[in-house]
DNA sequence: GCGTCCAGGTCTACC
DNA sequence: GGTAGACCTGGACGC
């Protein structure tokens, strides 16, 4: 057993930050609820590596067994819960605006998200058009049937390339993909032969709105997974709504009735390129009661 | 047990 | 650019 401990910036919530959305609860995420722990397999040269993450005293512990660089495994870390991300300026806009204030007071707003952009890529085309339930089947199967795995049997996530090898049979009849799965075949071969960089949108310099276009470009992506993914990758402005977010914002701010979006849009208009994750957190405020 | 609806939408064809 | 219809799955619901 390894163990490497990471500092952490002040205004961060270990809990509020892995409980943030649903990403927790796909494969190889895995929350203890009694522990407060998270546990993820990583993969390194191939090798798919467990680690434990929890919260002590003198900072962010990871405990993992298995031959991965501890260099490495800490950037995913910090990737992961976003602990390198400034968010002062969002802070800010919330004192200014003076709603969803409950943020600051818990220091939540860092979104959990994946150590590659691709993952997060594939588990958002999965959460489109469908249940939740069907979304944790999906993954569970991929994970379970390609990614590589560790001595004890957990999985980690698979890469491009085992992706790339599976025929698109695989996707409709075993992970049970329907539709999407020949958008899978596709964006897995666009991945390996480096037509497509997932990764590269992390730090692009495009505008927004070109980045969202870019994403788009994927098929199986449209308004609702880019602007996700754009959050994911650390851009607030689009609201990612999706029927979900619509209904909680009806019950919320609207009495229960039905509103057209630009109701929904103008609502968060002044927290400016901030809106996406103020609209977030104040739907899921009640989560964290 | 069966049919219908709909869920954390998107794509394509058509206008 | 906007819209209609098709698309897969699986759980909830009514009968």
């Amino acid at each position: 057993m390894s163990t490497i401990y990471i500092d952490l910036p002040d205004e961060f919530s270990f809990g509020h930050t892995i409980r943030s959305h649903g990403w927790y609860d796909l494969k190889p995420f895995e929350l203890d609820w009694e522990q407060g722990t998270l546990t993820y397999t990583f993969v390194d040269n191939g090798n798919a590596v467990k680690a434990v993450i929890s919260e002590e005293l003198r900072g962010l512990r990871v405990d993992w067994e298995g031959p991965i660089d501890s260099g490495r495994l800490n950037r995913e870390v910090r990737h992961v819960l976003r602990l390198d991300e400034g968010f002062e300026p969002f802070y800010d806009a919330v004192r200014k605006e003076r709603r969803v204030e409950w943020v600051l007071e818990k220091r939540a707003g860092r979104l959990l998200r994946s150590p590659t952009v691709f993952e997060d890529l594939v588990k958002t085309i999965c959460t489109t058009n469908c249940s939740w339930s069907a979304t944790r089947k999906m993954v569970e199967k991929l994970v379970d049937e390609i990614g590589a795995m560790t001595a004890d049997g957990a999985r980690a996530f698979p890469t491009p390339e085992a992706m790339a090898t599976m025929p698109e049979d695989f996707y409709r009849e075993v992970m049970r993909a329907g539709y999407r799965s020949s958008y899978f075949v596709e964006l897995a071969e666009r991945v390996t032969n480096g037509e497509l960089v997932p990764e590269s949108w992390l730090t692009s310099e495009l505008p927004t709105f070109e980045l969202k276009k870019e994403m788009k470009k994927v098929k199986g992506v449209g308004d609702y997974a880019a602007e996700n993914l754009l959050k994911l990758v650390g851009r607030y402005d689009g609201l990612a709504l999706d029927s979900w977010l619509r209904a909680e914002f009806y019950k919320k701010h609207n009495d229960g009735k039905k509103c057209p979006d630009k109701k929904i849009e103008k609502y968060y208009h002044r927290f400016g390129e901030f809106r996406g994750l103020a609209i977030w957190c104040d739907m899921t405020e009640s989560w964290f009661d």
